[in-house]
DNA sequence: CCCCCCCC
């Protein structure tokens, strides 16, 4: 398998912007005292022009100290960093280099190079040498066999001039983040496209696919996989649009390549930095940040319009973490469409942006990386926390929202609770969730004949005449629509509490439409009866409302079921254990 | 050649 070019001379000067590796020997090696102790500058050379913008990392420091890396030694660089100061000039950070021959071995001086003291351009024109001229039987078979080595370009030297002009670089990264395939149709065309965005040890950089290359590489790409990537096109990055620490970017062609890459031995993963949720109470919204927890619970995928009509799919989950505490993660377009949030997952999104929104929220960004049950030690780790003693928290989220419909405040209740903290005594609504079974339901007078109106659920009249009245609507129609109102009594280890359910949860209790159930009760009673049957002893969680109601002079709780939810053996063990503990107190 | 970071 081609894997990716092979160099057969390499001159310094593009060495120098690393390509990997090369042979080359010490000219001089120079100590400098630093504030963080000693460090080694280098002036390497290829034969033919030497260079002096080498130095050595630290942790190499024992090879001149242990006289090995001295004058006239030939060696073979493997890793290098090169970092560009603001007047041009570079300095390359030798992280891995291997003496190949000694001084001694060498015999003393090879070549009369030159050094370079051109700016980059001319050093290009300068032309290459072979390092078999190094000098002519001073290196050994050996040796020369690596010049048919792999040589790879870092993704960060892509930002010189050089690779503007070279078209045989390779380079090996690995793949962060995937976008999904777009299409786009304005003035100067259509068509569809996606990106990807790479590192490696040295830097960033965004690539983007079109057309028949979407064909060709989007399944291909994977995130989190390296890859040896060749001959795209490099252009100038639009700084507006990225977040990425690249001042260009590479768009894939006909001739552009994409391998994947078995060795990915230094090759960065990717690095999150997760922050607890419990401190995300601490930080300033609109920072961006990593965060980990188990997804809890994830809403239903809902459509959006935005402020500028278009229409998006969204997607909260909630995320729990050992600090205890709950956050709300929002997830975008085709990351929410897909997103499983089944068996309580362990979600990890690097760059999430963080929102006050509720006092505090995330919403995952383009930029994000959206990771479930990633294969790290943090995931691990919480999987078996969450597992072990996580699930049974009665946990605290960081975002509050509205309505008892949704988010992580459930405000947990038994039923006995109702009473004990005379709940909806209070001028406001009180919202709560409970674990519950349905024992009775009042099945008389649950449905009524209603408007047909839209908008309107009033009772009408029947005129007997084939004709049915709505005083709200203040008029005749030939129909009416069937509602309903269900009275049920719920049950739990240590209280009844008798509920109201209208027409949408009084038809999820009982699995049928309030249309289904008129017609039904008109005409096959006993098959009424059986559904009523059939969803008695039914277990749910319940999400409801109380308030305070007077009537007929007398002051009573009233609770109106708001939503009703499955409940999956995970959620009734927390709920049982949550209760006996309270019960236990 | 795209360039969307949104909603309650």
């Amino acid at each position: 398998m081609q894997r990716c070019t092979l160099y057969e001379n390499i001159p310094l000067c593009i060495f120098a912007y690393k390509i990997l590796p090369s042979l080359c020997v010490c000219q001089n090696i120079r100590k400098i005292t630093g504030d963080t102790g000693p460090r080694y500058r280098l002036i390497l050379s290829d034969g033919q022009h030497s260079l002096s913008s080498f130095l050595l990392a630290t942790q190499l420091n024992h090879l001149p100290e242990d006289n090995l890396l001295v004058p006239n030694c030939v060696c073979k660089v493997k890793r290098t960093i090169t970092n560009s100061l603001s007047d041009g000039r570079i300095v390359v950070i030798v992280l891995d280099m291997e003496i190949l021959q000694s001084a001694e071995e060498t015999g003393g001086k090879i070549g009369n190079p030159t050094l370079y003291t051109v700016d980059s351009m001319d050093l290009l024109k300068c032309s290459c040498m072979k390092l078999k001229q190094f000098k002519q039987g001073s290196c050994s078979e050996g040796v020369t066999t690596c010049f048919v080595d792999t040589y790879i370009v870092s993704a960060d030297s892509l930002l010189s001039v050089y690779s503007m002009c070279i078209s045989r670089w390779t380079i090996r990264a690995r793949v962060t983040n995937k976008s999904s395939i777009r299409t786009w149709s304005n003035s100067k065309g259509e068509g569809k496209l996606f990106s990807f965005e790479t590192v490696d040890e040295s830097g960033e950089i965004k690539i983007t696919a079109f057309n028949k290359e979407v064909d060709r590489f989007f399944s291909l790409v994977e995130q989190g996989k390296v890859y040896y990537i060749s001959k795209a096109t490099l252009k100038v990055a639009n700084k507006q649009y990225t977040t990425l620490k690249n001042d260009y970017e590479m768009t894939l062609h006909a001739h552009s390549s994409i391998v994947p890459c078995d060795d990915s031995q230094g090759v960065p993963t990717l690095h999150c930095d997760f922050v607890p949720i419990a401190e995300l109470e601490n930080r300033d919204s609109d920072t961006i940040i990593d965060v980990i927890g188990v997804c809890t619970t994830a809403d239903d995928v809902s459509r959006i319009t935005t402020k500028t009509s278009r229409e998006v799919s969204k997607r909260a989950l909630n995320l729990i973490d050992n600090s205890g505490k709950v956050v709300a993660v929002t997830l975008w377009g085709e990351e929410a469409e897909k997103f499983d949030g089944s068996g309580q997952p362990v979600v990890a999104v690097k760059g999430a942006r963080l929102s006050d929104f509720g006092g505090r929220s995330l919403s995952a960004l383009f930029s994000s990386t959206v990771m479930v049950n990633p294969d790290i030690p943090e995931a691990f780790r919480l999987r078996a926390w969450y597992d072990r003693e996580g699930y049974a928290l009665d946990s605290q989220s960081l975002t509050e929202t509205r309505s008892a419909g949704s988010g992580a405040n459930m405000n947990w209740k038994t039923l006995s609770d109702i009473k004990s903290e005379q709940m909806g005594h209070g001028e406001k609504a009180e919202y709560f969730t409970c674990l519950a079974t349905v024992v009775y339901f009042r099945k008389d007078n649950c449905l009524y004949q209603a408007c047909p109106s839209a908008d309107c659920n009033k009772k009408v009249t029947d005129q007997q005449n084939g004709l049915y009245r709505c005083e709200k609507c203040n008029r005749e129609f030939p129909n009416f629509k069937y509602r309903l109102i269900l009275n049920a009594n719920l049950a739990d280890f240590g209280d009844n509490q008798w509920v109201t359910c209208f027409q949408e949860t009084a038809e999820v209790l009982l699995g049928h439409s309030a249309e289904t159930l008129g017609q039904l009760r008109d005409t096959d009673e006993a098959a009424f009866d059986e559904v009523f049957q059939k969803a008695n002893f039914t277990t749910h969680i319940f999400k409801n409302r109380a308030k305070l109601e007077t009537y007929n002079d007398e002051c009573r709780v009233k609770v109106t079921v708001m939503e009703v939810q499955p409940v999956d053996h995970r959620e009734y063990s927390r709920r049982l254990l949550s209760n006996i503990r309270k019960l236990a107190r």
